[in-house]
DNA sequence: ATGACAACCTGTGGGC
DNA sequence: TGCCCACAGGTTGTCA
């Protein structure tokens, strides 16, 4: 899955679709993902409908009449709207099928997704998540009153869901090159000033690519079906040994945390 | 509190 | 062609 943009992107094709319709049955083939599907998710969906589809995070709320489906598609879910007569493929674990003959189904052969039944947004996987990084209460200031102290990497504490949510390992590699950012120089040891371009990166990278359709993702499928296209705009992800696009010098790769981090010795410090 | 790391899974691609 | 290993978009829980 997807990050953020490949989220929001999900969220934006579905939500016409399934908007308003009664759901007619709920299919769970495989009910082994992150967490156990809940059993009740049957009964707790069939007679009822989502009135509205909302995005914390990583996680999609579709909410009911009667409480709220929370959809994570972990590293390789997809949510996709389709008839109900097409025939299920390898890994898709669940349909939600719809008075009319839609059917909104989930596909994720790493199971690294989840599904969970909420009677409020309080949750204990959505209570300690950070600010979201297109909203106004994230920026600079709060990068940088956040990470004094922090001896750990700067690209490891941009991706901590508690600082900022929904940056993974694309976004907070393409953000810290936007931000001439050295991935491994410690977080407590960059400036406010550099935060406050850090911020705004963050969130020019991340809408640009929601405006994009979402994907960074070589087998990312929207909501409506349409392959995302592969980024090509991409600065250092997946660009290691190659030349930066901004001074031509090699690309560095490195391990960090146990994932991959692309930069460019010149450009970011 | 912070941080390092294993764990959850399957699929794919590279090297031999 | 086939086998084995490393690695892939994420997040949580555990332990030092």
């Amino acid at each position: 899955m997807p990050e953020l943009p490949e989220v929001e992107t999900t969220r934006r094709g579905i939500e016409p679709h399934i908007l308003g319709r009664q759901i007619s049955a709920v299919v769970v083939r495989e009910h082994r993902l992150r967490w156990p599907v809940d059993n009740n998710l049957s009964e707790r969906l069939v007679g009822g409908s989502f009135l509205k589809a909302r995005r914390r995070a990583k996680y999609l709320l579709l909410d009911s009449e009667t409480g709220t489906l929370m959809v994570h598609l972990g590293m390789s879910g997809s949510l996709r709207v389709m008839t109900r007569e097409e025939p299920p493929m390898f890994h898709d674990h669940i349909d939600i099928h719809f008075d009319g003959g839609l059917c909104l189904r989930y596909n994720d052969p790493r199971r690294f997704g989840s599904f969970h039944w909420l009677q409020s947004d309080d949750h204990p996987l959505l209570n300690h998540l950070g600010p979201e990084p297109l909203l106004d209460n994230f920026d600079g200031a709060w990068l940088y009153n956040k990470s004094r102290g922090r001896r750990s990497s700067v690209k490891q504490f941009l991706m901590d869901g508690k600082i900022v949510v929904g940056v993974g390992n694309i976004y907070a590699n393409e953000a810290l090159f936007m931000a001439g950012i050295r991935p491994d120089r410690a977080a407590g040891r960059v400036a406010l000033s550099r935060y406050e371009a850090l911020a705004q990166a963050v969130k020019r990278i991340l809408k640009g690519a929601i405006e994009q359709g979402g994907t960074t993702l070589r087998d990312f499928v929207g909501g409506d079906g349409k392959p995302g296209y592969f980024a090509q705009q991409l600065k250092v992800y997946g660009r290691g040994g190659q030349a930066c696009r901004h001074c031509k010098f090699t690309l560095k790769e490195i391990r960090q945390n146990n994932r991959t981090t692309v930069f460019c010795p010149q450009c970011q410090r």
